[in-house]
DNA sequence: CGTTTAATTGAGGAAAGTCAAGTGAAGTGG
DNA sequence: CCACTTCACTTGACTTTCCTCAATTAAACG
């Protein structure tokens, strides 16, 4: 599997993030403590997930949050015209889960094998509320999300389509980055389509932005599914 | 002044939202106890803010976040062609200020003439860290904000201009009903081209989709900033 | 090895962007 | 108080871009 963690898992839920108010190296780091992670661990269940595999639904009752060890995950939610518009690729480190009023706001599914941890809610309040530490750095990890979400809407707003991919390619490896290291390659864990449902773009548009940045010599394309950036000065004009 | 709040702000900050896992009535309310917004209150300073002042800019060392008592703030990103990009419209008990490696990731501006609780980062950070109860309920807030986002980047990726705009109009309608109360007309504090960079449409497409809203009678415009939905119905079938 | 699914590529049409002209309201100064 | 300026918005004509539909190719799976 080419999307891995390099760090031992049994010890507890870790949380990604550039911190808010750190220092200004702007490089992702776990937020927890060992000891932190330990304290999590005792609410957490590990949760085998099945490749496409859905685990929850948007609109259903929110009894828990995850936080992925491995894999990906993508959540979305179902427009009117019966499509799908995907809010966020999930990795490792990262907590997916977010409900409003008790409920789900989104349906979530793994799109690799994905070993999460599994963190029930009733669980969690009365640990947060007593723990000052954990929260102050689920704040952290929140802002760092609400980042995130902020740069999807800037990525959309894009009006030509290569431009659109070509910053998606830059998200995707930033936080490839962060986990995997070694290679300059980046894989893509989801299908065109998805990336289309991402960027707000059919799925044929994200093809041909593929192909015309291969046909500029900006981008290589070992399969579909492994990219790596050839000219970094040219590519980031595009954007 | 149209956009107001009713509430003696004297007691300090306060933070709305739909808590994440509360009550099912979907409603937003004021986080903080009265106690609590005068722990904050200490912190904090009251700024004022002419219409059309610039708050901060993008890239800017962080060194406080702000709540907003009254009037309307807009968080907006520079693109690369020279143009914005809006990315959330604040009102009163909304918070902003966010940052990335302690620099302000947006440029923030009033919309109108804007009063704000200005709470230092340094101030707030130790704060934080002793009070787990306010701890809790930024969490909450800043779990609002990320649905915000995500519905943000929702919007932004519909095709037809009339939908964004009609979606558009349904979030601000049910910001201002959270806090202005009485009226069915939706006040709308920002001009054609901020919610074009919003939206991601031009100003042109925002005018027509206006326009054509209320040539299908679905919509009555007082002048241009007062709008109110006529038929209810076949306006939630546009979305 | 054949079947199914994902991805690419092409042609035509729909939608919004751009450019440009015109309208309207607000504020300014005589 | 009114002409004048200015800025925001509207509306129209033309261009660009992407979506849709369709055919083809490539890859994955049993």
């Amino acid at each position: 599997m080419t999307v891995k963690s390099n760090r031992i898992s049994a010890r507890g839920p870790n949380l990604a993030a550039v911190p808010p108010w750190g220092p200004a190296d702007a490089r992702s780091a776990g937020l927890f403590s060992d000891e932190e992670r330990a304290r999590l661990a005792v609410l957490a269940t590990i949760v085998r997930l099945q490749k496409g595999r859905t685990i929850y639904r948007e609109g259903q009752n929110a009894d828990a949050v995850f936080v992925i060890i491995t894999g990906v995950v993508k959540t979305y939610k179902a427009t009117a015209a019966g499509g799908h518009h995907i809010a966020a690729f999930l990795y490792p480190d990262d907590v997916f889960g977010l409900s409003e009023a008790g409920k789900y706001t989104n349906s979530a599914q793994a799109l690799t094998l994905v070993t999460t941890y599994r963190l029930p809610i009733s669980a969690l309040k009365p640990l947060l509320s007593r723990d000052s530490d954990i929260e102050f750095h689920v704040i952290c990890k929140l802002c760092h999300e609400l980042r995130e979400a902020q740069r999807h809407a800037f990525v959309i707003s894009r009006r030509r389509a290569l431009s659109k991919v070509a910053m998606f390619l830059q998200m995707i490896e930033r936080h490839e980055n962060f986990s995997v290291s070694g290679t300059d390659e980046i894989y893509l864990p989801m299908s065109r389509s998805d990336i289309g449902e991402y960027l707000a773009l059919s799925l044929e548009a994200v093809s041909r932005s593929f192909s015309k940045l291969a046909a500029l010599g900006l981008i290589a394309m070992r399969d579909k599914r492994h990219v790596k950036i050839l000219d970094r000065v040219q590519f980031d004009k595009v954007i």
